[in-house]
DNA sequence: AAAATTAACCGCCAGG
DNA sequence: TACCTGGCGGTTAATT
């Protein structure tokens, strides 16, 4: 995709292939709950997907409490679009924190500029005090978010959130949800597959946005350790539009068809298919939503043969039809934050 | 719409 | 013995 209306050499393709992550670095104040995000962010990287990550701030050397030492450039950089910067939380940042004049503003710019704003726990405030908080839904620790309110009466602060995406803007909960965060970044970024790599490389269980109670079937399903369940799930996260066969998938797990079936519906509960199909009907609900495709479209895009076989499996599914589920959609008033399908040019609107 | 074909799934058993 | 694994055959579900 090459960007309309790009003149000149400044922009080279392996600089957008780097995503740049500024962790923020505040003058001598200790960092709380960086690691886990920046494990996120550096899994990532090594699995190909090419973050660069970078600490910030107006103070040379931090010390944080995971006994990291970071070198921070003394001045806070030119900010672009697309870079992530992630505000780790501070101790009594909801309190008398002092927090240098150029930050705020530094942190409104970019993201007036275009990057996304990432805070963990109390980071929350950091981002109020720089505006970024006025008439957006946010989070933070629960034990904070009485206050948060209370300080900054303009954000709409949930409570039963793990994590909060607005706009450009993201606030997450607390230390795991910070790395539940990090995954969600990762996955709009460089896809399911992706995240649920590095989701299963560092060990954890992750759900997509507990505030809409909502969980991805592609991060799904992975909470066991079985590699061979876990080669055949890539395989078909990968491949779903294909016809996969089960001694194909087998193969690819390195077991017999029999001893696949058992093993997958021991680590995940469902069989092949069914996961299958699981992943073939998430699709079909984002295509639903977000395109104008006919129904036959879709189920071919989808995978499924023709619009027949995925009304029925819609119906076993769901109890209603792909149709009935568009019209009710359609009939809501669209959402603020219309997380579009990635990639491509914003289609219209 | 029904019948035929094919694939998925699972109980069961045997070998290691 | 307890467990892991693969193969067989029958049943169920999907597809044509």
């Amino acid at each position: 995709v090459v960007e309309a209306g790009f003149q000149g050499d400044g922009a080279r393709l392996s600089d957008r292939m780097t995503t740049p992550v500024h962790v923020l670095a505040l003058p001598g104040v200790e960092l709380l709950d960086l690691a886990g995000p920046v494990q996120v962010f550096d899994t990532a990287t090594r699995m190909g997907a090419a973050y660069e990550i970078c600490f910030v701030g107006p103070s040379p050397i931090v010390t944080t409490a995971q006994g990291l030492i970071v070198n921070t450039t003394a001045s806070l950089p030119h900010s672009e679009s697309g870079h992530v910067i992630l505000v780790p939380g501070v101790r009594n940042a909801s309190g008398d924190l002092q927090l240098p004049s150029d930050v705020s503003e530094w942190l409104s710019r970019a993201h007036a500029a275009g990057a996304r704003i990432a805070s963990v726990c109390s980071a929350a405030f950091i981002l109020g005090r720089a505006g970024l908080l006025r008439g957006r839904r946010a989070t933070t620790h629960w034990s904070l978010t009485t206050a948060l309110a209370h300080r900054y009466p303009e954000a709409r602060v949930e409570e039963q959130a793990l994590f909060v995406e607005d706009g450009n803007v993201i606030t997450s909960a607390g230390v795991a949800s910070g790395i539940d965060m990090a995954l969600w970044i990762v996955e709009r970024d460089h896809g399911p597959l992706m995240a649920s790599r590095v989701a299963r490389e560092l060990v954890v269980y992750l759900r997509r946005d507990a505030s809409h109670g909502q969980t991805s079937v592609y991060l799904d399903y992975r909470t066991h350790l079985n590699p061979a369940v876990h080669r055949a799930q890539d395989y078909l996260v990968t491949n779903f539009t294909a016809d996969v066969t089960l001694p194909e998938l087998a193969a690819v797990a390195g077991t017999s068809s029999r001893h696949l079936v058992r093993l997958f519906k021991e680590s995940t509960g469902l069989t092949p298919a069914a996961y299958q199909r699981k992943l073939r009907l998430e699709l079909v609900e984002t295509l639903l939503s977000s395109a104008e495709l006919s129904i036959e479209v879709i189920a071919r895009r989808a995978g499924f043969s023709d619009a027949r076989s995925l009304r029925r499996v819609w119906a076993a599914h769901h109890g209603d039809s792909p149709s009935s589920r568009r019209r009710r959609e359609n009939a809501r008033p669209p959402r603020a934050d219309a997380a579009g399908t990635d990639g491509g040019p914003a289609a219209e609107r």
